[in-house]
DNA sequence: ACTAAAACATACTAATTGGTATGTTTTTTC
DNA sequence: GAAAAAACATACCAATTAGTATGTTTTAGT
């Protein structure tokens, strides 16, 4: 548990190089010692802020992941007027966001799902939260839009909801092998098949 | 290079034990020492029928995945007259076959471009050519279709098939973390998709 | 300034990793 | 049936793994 502020920057840094690591190499291909290696920071100041590897992974998935998450992906919906252009602007925005992610690597919070949701009950429960946090969020949009009749009266909001977030998920992992232009052909017909949910 | 019918049954044994290991745990995760616990075999056979764990892994992608993937992805589409009910079918095949997959493990194939395309350029080149033939498979039956007026004359059939591949890939992640009901809430999402390109 | 806890540092360990060196046994070929 | 090659078996190795034991230094509270 830190108190000080040094030590609660030790912490991030580790967190933050950490997750770097483990997003361009996944979980288990990352050791601690590759992690204590980039941080500079000793094998007792890591065991000290984090009981376990493990313990550390989660918290990745909590103070890194969420948050990155959930400002690039939830908020941009929430008060959605208009669920079609919005739910596409969102995705056309975190897809082209090379800051924190790139084609190569995909999405940290989906290859964590791949590697370790079959492996570690912790890990998966963790990455369930946020990714059901963002299906709500394309839910609720569209049944506002659903009031305002912006969308279609009998339209299934979460069978929607789901229907593109595997689109994002899948595409994550097809840019992998197809690069990127697979990205702006997936983004056009994710623009089509919003129109079809008017 | 085997000779024998003994010997290319050892390799066919290390192939599908490997491979049952792999899809399940990960590749980096499996080790040779796991591969020759659950095989029988020998360290001194496996380094025999393989020169390192790479190459076993390669073989897996073109001798297990490949053909498994063809009989019950591309196989199905060929000479497909009408495209929509086809590919739907197909895609329903797929995710309820509990023979080979489960939804807690995902498609092996998918997991393996997620965790080693971006580390082996071999592992990457192998298991594209795998998707590019499934994307091909769902392009030309499209392009058929549009020939006997199924489909809308100006549809971007490669834009569909990526749209579906990447619908297949996510939901084989997502299915790791929100369980087996999301296979059937994004096989419904699917049809209406599939009715919207007609 | 003193003390206790917090924060970090160093040196280790036992287990596991992919791979090899050096065998023996089994088949094939002549 | 003997020689050669194919197929397999055993014992090892250096490197790496997550984690720990035992320190020292730094900071906070009085």
């Amino acid at each position: 548990m830190p108190r000080t502020l040094k030590a609660d920057t030790t912490r991030l840094n580790i967190l933050n190089k950490a997750f770097v690591l483990v997003y361009k190499n996944g979980y288990q291909a990352t050791s601690i010692d590759d992690i204590i290696a980039t941080t500079q920071v000793t094998k007792g100041a890591l065991y000290y802020h984090f009981k376990s590897k493990d313990e550390m992974g989660l918290a990745i998935i909590k103070e890194v992941m969420y948050p990155a998450m959930h400002s690039t992906m939830v908020k941009p919906l929430v008060d959605a007027r208009d669920p079609q252009d919005e739910i596409y602007t969102m995705m056309k925005g975190v897809l082209e966001d090379e800051h924190f992610f790139n084609v190569r690597y995909g999405c940290p919070a989906v290859n964590l799902i791949e590697e370790m949701a079959p492996l570690n009950a912790h890990f998966a429960k963790a990455l369930k939260r946020l990714f059901e946090e963002w299906k709500d969020a394309i839910t609720i949009s569209l049944e506002e839009a659903k009031k305002e009749k912006n969308v279609n009266a009998n339209l299934n909001s979460e069978q929607v909801a789901v229907f593109v977030l595997s689109g994002y998920s899948g595409i994550r992992n097809l840019g992998k092998i197809l690069g990127k232009s697979c990205y702006t052909i997936y983004l056009e017909e994710l623009k089509n098949y919003l129109k079809t949910i008017k």
